[in-house]
DNA sequence: CCGCCGGTGTTCCCGGTGTCAACATCGGGC
DNA sequence: GCCCGATGTTGACACCGGGAACACCGGCGG
């Protein structure tokens, strides 16, 4: 945008962060990434990424954008595809079909998935919990879990009362189940096996809300 | 044991993983580590290490097997604490005393917790779900989780349906936590409210488990 | 119209790393 | 007593991140 067009290259920043996300994919993760790797795919010589870019960290940093941005859209086409008559099965539903996007987003995309996490220790110390500014809306993954968890307060399934906070219990769970499935014990298992696993957490924190509101009693009917 | 105390330097393999626990403590990460500093800390060339490693990677499983051991003894004097006269709370209060006991040994001995974790993806496939020798015995957090699972069954706080594979959904909290602590948002959390949060999600993990024999309903009663 | 200037890219350089190959050294088994 | 194999050393190569100085070129003021 700022400086789009430059004589020599014709926005060479953006092209390196393409590359970058395609090496990314490649090396399944941001060990295998090379700035000069990135300047030769460009077809520059290596130190012109540096008129770009502070460093390589903050190459990555961009990369780790695209791999939110890629993260986000992943999780709306997800939820859009829930579709239920019963507000409180519709909630929970989307609750569950967000952390198996997550989950499936670290399978598919795994390089791209390890740099947007990986790329959060960057700024210096003093951050807010959460990049605050439109995280809080729609446009993030965290923005889209606490919208689900909102409609599971309003469906009555979780009470208000355990709702702050619950975005951080969630994201754990579903994190946590990525990173077992990537590089934890559950990577090795088949498709079948793995998604029941996943589920099974997922029904955990299901029940769990569902307890608070005293749903999840005696009979507690568990999603299809 | 094998080659010990041999002539030049004296059993320089251990002096090696040593010297690398060390290192991986100070940088935090296996990033930082570096063979060629390693020999220079023991005082040998480089390439020394060459002699009892194929290469850095294999040096870092072993550091990872340390890290494991010492993530197996913080668990276990943790859960020796534990101590109280109804074993159902008993019961309970061990499996949030092990996941605490997670997250505090992430974020004290951060370096030593991510290698331990980050070299499981190492041998090549058709690995089972877990190193399943002596994992499934007390030798290993996993062993260790899966003792207290068993021991909130025969509480009756744990269906037994739900028994199987509970493990994974327990480990997939704690270590999401464990990364939401060390490099996601709760990092710069002051640690009141970080053992909030992570309270809280174990919370979630105990009331879900209640449900399943119906001991949380109406009248849960959260741990102290 | 020209000349300068700043953004962009290039070249050269340095210190650092993992790893291979050839060589040196020493101790224990024949 | 001597030789072989285990251990350590030296030297080399290719790669990387990053700094410094230089080359190019297009737009802006005179």
């Amino acid at each position: 945008m700022s400086t789009a067009r430059a004589y020599h290259h014709g926005n060479l920043r953006a092209a390196l962060v393409e590359a970058g996300v395609e090496a990314v994919r490649e090396a399944r993760g941001p060990e295998g990434l090379a700035v000069r790797d990135l300047a030769r795919r460009v077809g520059v010589s290596h130190n012109a990424a540096y008129r770009h870019f502070a460093d390589r960290d903050e190459l990555l940093e961009e990369i780790a954008g695209a791999g939110m941005a890629a993260l986000t859209a992943a999780g709306a086409a997800r939820l859009a595809a829930v579709d239920d008559a019963d507000p409180e099965r519709r909630a929970r539903l989307a609750l569950r079909e967000i952390g198996r996007s997550y989950v499936d987003f670290a399978r598919t995309d795994t390089g791209l998935f390890r740099v947007a996490f990986a790329a959060y220790p960057s700024s210096a110390a003093a951050q807010p919990m959460v990049p605050d500014d439109e995280a809080a809306a729609e446009g993030s993954p965290f923005g889209q879990l606490s919208t689900c968890l909102d409609a599971l307060v309003d469906a009555g399934w979780l009470h208000p009362e355990a709702r702050p906070g619950a975005e951080f219990t969630c994201w754990a769970m579903v994190h946590g189940l990525a990173m077992l499935v990537l590089e934890g014990p559950l990577q090795h298992l088949d498709d079948a096996s793995r998604q029941a696993m996943v589920d099974q957490a997922l029904a955990a924190i299901d029940r769990s809300y569902g307890a608070t509101t005293g749903r999840a009693g005696d009979a507690y009917v568990p999603l299809g």
